[in-house]
DNA sequence: TTAGATTATGAGAGCGCTCTCTGAGAACGC
DNA sequence: GCGTTCTCAGAGAGCGCTCTCATAATCTAA
């Protein structure tokens, strides 16, 4: 269990060289050699020690994947799982080891600030994938500084110049205006993301692009921000409700259910009265009462791709260590996922409701 | 950035060993030189390679808290979260570099034996903390054969000698039962835990124990065996509804929540017709209607223990990968951490409802 | 046959740290 | 004045692996 290649190389009767050969699948061994050191390794269970390994070939074929977010909240996400199911699928393909790296609260942020230090410059991770989250910029600050090799899923607002790996926001903004257009509607309006989030501002940019594109006006009263969550999403419905518009496009599945909450308080039935499309196409969406018309975004998707981004970064970066990462000289690479319409029924034609 | 402990022995004009003293606090420095390389640490904002540094010291300070589920169940669960936490808070105190590993599933058994594998031979990690899951004998068995060091947080049944932190089920039980005959209940019943798990079967031992102690029977049709979902629950509390106990000790508030929900199908009010005695005290126990009565255990407790009883394993062993880990010949370490009764509302006195 | 390529293996120098051993000076006791 | 004990710092041998280079053995081609 706990032996050296130098002793199985011993009992082998061969040298050091060859045993890592015969593991690494090195060129050039005569099949009984390699038959013979193979035997051994089975016969007493060896596994050559990853730290060593590491240190010589100055890399440790593991990768973190990292979200600024204690690790409670973490659970009740509905963006977090799936990003990790996909980075953990990723890395299982490409025989890499993940480690979910988790900082939990600590009351003063200094000592969050070496935590996250520690992490960095552990040098157990050849790179780091990082959930995007409002809180995210420190640390990506931080990562700059101490040039980690990393990706980021979502884009980081302050850092437009990051390797990331995004969805398509303003697309999918523009196919929910679209879709409500076709059904016939004019009077759209929209519940918005956060401003401190990209998600937030590239869907709100989108849904205006797209209203513009339509030579549709939007109804200032008819635009408020939430910030993503039910409670936000119920209470921009309340506001909403006195004087709808007759569709509502809402950058995310939760603050939908919160304003359809909202709204079946006010007597508004959805889609009769308003309908809506959300953002998102999490698991969610297609529970609510009615369900939910959404813009999916490929949410594991996007943790593959990542993994995929930061592997062949560091592939790039090869001599490992030689000036700050990330930052290659021309440009760094970005990747922006197509999100998808997805249509249940929580909108309908115009026409169907005259009443307003 | 990319510099090794070599490079600032130049820089401060000392030798290696030195710089190695300056950093790990060692004795007999003058404070002169102390300061100086100090200096030339911060100035380059230099870190010693955790890799290297882990090779020679034959440690990584580094250990994997495991879940044997699959990353998106891991979501969906009461316990794992603070189980996360109290691992993250120890290892915080303790200055250990935690990393969560998770194994998404892999169709094929074998391919999920080669990731385990890989988890455990990987030499990342000093020790592992395991929760137990239903499906986690398989893996203990794979930690014992790669003579892995390891503390589990649960008991584990087909492997009873194990170190590990467990909370007092039987004990938990007993005081769910004292409760209720202190309300003056006498038929009592219970919605048990599976067979397949220490964590059901000890708290029905603790019941039957409880009973029998205060010279009570327990009618047979009132004991029915749940696998602690809430649809368990609910199934359960259908089939009790029609004959139910005055009482009745479920063994998670998840079931409690079911019963619960079938009582109230059935017309049956809790706890005026029936009082109920759940066991977990997750947050979920505090927001159902009534609110529960409940034996709290101590989840982050269990894993900041955990973590501390891994290092002690750890630091005994420490001549490290000396013989099969975790099989102490004075016995396995074993902690049993209390648990609490929590009384809210779903309890009150047999004689305030003389009706049944 | 002999130079030259090809195949197969070993020697040994790292990777970046830790830690023991050794030794030089300074302080101290008698 | 001379051992003895501290205090301080460097030399150097690892930790367990990888990988280049040198070398030996075998196989061509002329």
């Amino acid at each position: 269990m706990a032996q050296t290649l130098e002793q199985i190389a011993e009992l082998a009767g061969v040298s050091r060289a060859t045993v890592s050969r015969v593991i690494n699948g090195g060129p050039y061994i005569r099949t009984e050699v390699r038959e013979r050191v193979m035997r051994v390794i089975t016969e007493h269970n060896f596994h050559p020690n990853a730290v060593a390994r590491s240190l010589a070939r100055r890399r440790t074929n593991a990768i973190g994947l990292l979200v600024p977010e204690p690790v409670g909240r973490l659970f009740n996400d509905a963006y977090f799982p799936p990003l990790a199911e996909g980075v953990a699928a990723a890395c299982h393909d490409l025989d890499l080891y993940m480690a979910l790296l988790t900082v939990n609260e600590p009351a003063d942020p200094e000592a969050r600030g070496h935590l996250y230090k520690r992490i960095f410059t552990s040098g157990y991770h050849d790179g780091i994938v990082m959930a995007s989250s409002p809180r995210s910029d420190v640390v990506t600050k931080m990562m700059i500084d101490f040039g980690v090799t990393f990706v980021l899923a979502g884009r980081q607002l302050d850092y437009p110049d990051l390797p990331c790996v995004d969805v398509d926001n303003v697309g999918g903004a523009r196919m929910a205006v679209d879709h409500l257009v076709s059904l016939g509607h004019s009077s759209i309006g929209t519940i918005a993301g956060p401003a401190y989030m990209s998600a937030g501002v590239d869907r709100l940019d989108g849904f205006r692009a797209a209203m513009a594109g339509h030579d549709l006006t939007v109804d200032p009263a008819h635009v408020i921000e939430g910030d993503f969550t039910e409670q936000s999403g119920f209470a921009a419905g309340l506001q909403l409700a006195d004087n709808p518009p007759g569709a509502l496009f809402i950058a995310s599945d939760m603050m939908a259910a919160g304003a359809m909450r909202a709204f079946a308080a006010r007597g508004l039935r959805v889609p009769d009265d308003v309908s809506i499309v959300s953002f998102d196409g999490f698991p969610l969406s297609a529970t609510t009462h009615p369900a939910l018309t959404t813009i999916t975004q490929p949410v594991a998707e996007s943790g593959r791709r990542a993994v995929e981004m930061l592997i062949s970064l560091i592939d790039t970066l090869l001599p490992r260590g030689s000036g700050p990462a990330a930052d290659g000289e021309n440009g760094a690479p970005r990747l922006v996922l197509p999100v998808a319409l997805t249509i249940r029924e929580s909108t309908c034609r115009r026409d169907t409701h005259l009443r307003r």
